[in-house]
DNA sequence: ATCGATGGTTAAATCGATTCACCGCACTCG
DNA sequence: CGAGTGCGGTGAATCGATTTAACCATCGAT
């Protein structure tokens, strides 16, 4: 029980195989009505083409692999999202890979990629895989950073500015005439982290803020957020902070939990925002204020970089894409 | 530049291009060292072998194609996990793809997965597509379905009894006193919705628990569940519910917010519970009941099932394996 | 009338890993 | 002593689509 090829579809439709590929790939002209025998012989048989064959015989697959560090963060679903929009626009599939944040799994979807020989690769690393990248690319699978920064500026890279994030929420805070401010944040190594804390001292500075306290977490995770919320209110009433930034959504919520149980009131004791604005960041009880990153238009650009050096191979200039984040106010951080 | 393929690694090594090939996979017996002398070779050349000549031989990929209806929402974005986890333990890379909830994405990815000759497919369909799915089968790529009961019997499945959950959600809601409960879901087309509904009102029925009243929504996010809300809060005191059962967490989110934005207390005036139990129902102001869906386990189901019918072809028996749902109790449906 | 050009089609070579029939060779058993 | 049997290993055939050189009419221009 064989399924049919291109030959049996060449045989029933009296005509050669290579008559068949120009059909089936519009290499080159075919007259109307062998191209309608052809694709009437297609139907006929049921042929669905083999693409083991066709990738061995060009070299390469038209698919593109994407790694993310985790695909229940909504965030990196968004990023998923926007990219295979735009690679579903070019006929070009995506295979996803998630790493969880695990190297080991990480290298097992590279050597995966490798063998697929893939078109190219979006990828966020998680672990040093400079050298890996490279290689990838030498063989002829450009490669695109997605949401890290390239130091060494060898491949072409998306990434938001983290620093301006950070700025834009502390400002907001302070505008509102808080003047005790908290930053609550995952692991300080994660590069986002620090530069939207260092964002925030800087708004402090700028407008005579003062000094920010610091909460470093170990995840970024909603129960990290609840934790630090019991922290906070353990504090003696004077040290109390009157405004929050956390370091994204999660930990924003798990604070808002621990803090309404308590009785404190969001905006008015404390007022609290968060980063990244997914979707559950409007949809909580008291919608929070969050800075907004364009999620599906970096998946979209990272995939558009990809696609432009897909199809001029060769060129030696990366491009990096910076987004700007946007300050979206919501009831956590309303007025007094 | 061309990359090292196994001619080259043979003729380093000084062995034949059979001998690299059973080195690569263990299919006969190769001396200590040779096997050694292959891969210092493969390893000096950076050979990696070309998948697609591999698959093109065998017949079949090593792959596993996946359908889901959305990787953003958490409960799918789990089992996925789950699935991957299990598939990855045995060598097999998976290949995702969402359909949104769109027939004709779900269509290409099928045609993807047809053309790739993946060797299995866990699908949750959108589309009446039981046709295609048949012929997959017939040309050697096993399915089995993913949270959907399968009439035909035609396919192996793993599903949640839906009619039990409904029963434990509104059972205890009723089993707390109340006697004025409403269903809030999507739209009734949705197997899963109107079999939670059902169950729901079964549960009354048992109980002498009266009527229950029916709110349909065209979606399941939360922004549906938001307006529900306010339908709601616009029925005279008399009617409004002291009891509301949502058919997802999402929905229970969106209810959540209007209800206590208008100053209605949860769980006393109304007790709220969702479906689910994704992370953002613990972790909302107020933690929020649900029914738990093991979606990990769901997940590694769904791929034990599909590896036991790759690798046994031929059969024709089909298994089902039906998931218990489980009551989870938090403060929003917490006793007066 | 001859030469090119053009549009349409063909047949054979090709991509790279796997497989299978077969080959030595050493060793054992009857 | 001859047949049988493992073990290591070989190399040609194979999977199916694409591509390229070549070919053949037909037509227009010179």
């Amino acid at each position: 029980m064989t399924t049919a090829n291109v030959r049996d579809v060449a045989a029933l439709a009296g005509v050669s195989v290579g008559t068949v590929s120009n059909v089936l790939n519009q290499s080159k002209p075919v007259s109307a009505e062998t191209a309608k025998r052809v694709l009437d012989a297609i139907d006929k048989l049921g042929f669905v083409r083999n693409d083991a064959a066709r990738q061995l015989r060009v070299g390469q697959s038209r698919t593109v692999g994407m790694m993310v560090l985790d695909v229940s963060n909504p965030f990196f679903a968004d990023v998923e999202r926007g990219a295979e929009d735009l690679l579903g626009e070019h006929g070009r599939p995506l295979i996803l890979g998630n790493s969880g944040e695990s190297t080991a799994r990480e290298l097992a979807y590279l050597d995966l990629f490798e063998e697929q020989r893939v078109s190219g690769l979006l990828i966020t690393p998680v672990g040093s895989v400079q050298r890996r990248l490279e290689r990838l690319r030498e063989r002829g699978s450009p490669v695109v950073l997605v949401d890290r920064h390239d130091n060494a500026q060898t491949f072409s890279s998306v990434s938001v500015d983290d620093l301006r994030g950070g700025e834009l929420a502390a400002g907001h805070l302070l505008d509102l005439g808080r003047r005790n401010l908290a930053f609550v944040g995952g692991p300080t190594e994660i590069l986002q982290v620090s530069q939207r804390a260092r964002g925030a001292q800087q708004a402090a500075l700028e407008r005579d803020g003062g000094r920010i306290r610091m909460l470093e977490l170990d995840t970024m995770r909603a129960e990290a957020g609840r934790a630090a919320g019991e922290q906070l209110l353990a504090l003696p009433a004077v040290d109390r902070p009157d405004a929050v930034f956390a370091a994204n959504d999660l930990i924003a919520l798990g604070l808002l939990q621990a803090l309404t149980r308590a009785g404190v009131r969001v905006p008015d004791d404390i007022a609290l925002i968060g980063y990244d604005d997914i979707s559950f960041a409007a949809n909580a009880a008291i919608p929070l204020s969050s800075i907004r990153q364009p999620a599906r238009e970096m998946g979209r650009a990272a995939a558009e970089l990809l696609l432009a050096e897909i199809e001029s191979p060769g060129r030696t200039e990366y491009r990096h894409i910076a987004f700007q984040p946007e300050l979206v106010v919501r009831e956590s951080t309303a007025g007094r």
